[in-house]
DNA sequence: TGGATATATTCGGATATGCGAATAAGCAAA
DNA sequence: TTTGCTTATTCGCATATCCGAATATATCCA
């Protein structure tokens, strides 16, 4: 049976997907693909408490998703792999198309009106 | 600021993630990559009891990752889209990377050491 | 060393998630 | 309709996660 057990490997891939299943993980990771940033940056730019910028960073840190780097009194986070962030765009692809997907079943549904007028896009 | 903010946008995306942050909706999705199953069919494959497969299949479908169509009694679940599977691989791929470097920081830090001899295959 | 700045951690409570067991609901054939 | 098979949902509980507030740790500089 080629399916993988339930093993450890698919909890450490689950601690990666679910450490990028946090919106505020999300934005963290785009802010950090941006440019790297220290801690109070990305305070600063995300508008949330310091402890949790810190415990968010220490997340995605424990997965290696991303790096510390220590710099005088600052810590620079960065990016592991610029690959994280082709991830998320893939994903939010494929938001996309199951939104698009949705009004169309909406619009099917609602058989008496066109499309629906209201198209997300992301 | 090139950062998004915290939209109902960034929380589907998030949907999105913690959808496949689940060990037990990795292996669905491996398995429906395989071949489009019914329900009976993942229980058996996955070893695992009929409702837990249902409550998983019930949030992939909800988020639009899979899609169910019904066959007489049953519901054969397939995937909305294989690119699901590309980003999974890549999630693994990140994983294994990961892997090589703690175990080469291991390596590091236990200075008198050569390389660990058990480096984890992913 | 002492003070200031930057970051990390802990604690407690609210919320969310996952699971097993039981039950409900949908469909087909007699 | 009744029976049997398949899938979905509910319930109760245990666990995990998130957050704000407070505190601890680390670094630099005077």
């Amino acid at each position: 049976m080629a399916i993988p057990s339930l093993d450890e490997l698919d909890l450490l891939h689950s601690h990666i997907c679910t450490a990028v299943g946090d919106p505020k993980r999300i934005q963290i990771l785009y802010a950090l693909y941006e440019q790297p940033r220290n801690v109070s940056a990305l305070v600063e730019a995300l508008a949330t408490p310091q402890p949790t910028i810190s415990r968010h960073l220490t997340v995605l840190r424990d997965r290696s998703i991303v790096v510390a780097k220590r710099e005088g009194q600052s810590v620079i986070y960065s990016l592991s792999t610029p690959q994280i962030i082709e991830i998320l765009d893939a994903m939010r692809q494929i938001l996309r198309d199951s939104l698009d997907h949705k009004s169309n079943l909406l619009a099917n549904e609602d058989s008496s009106e066109a499309i629906t007028g209201e198209t997300i896009t992301v």
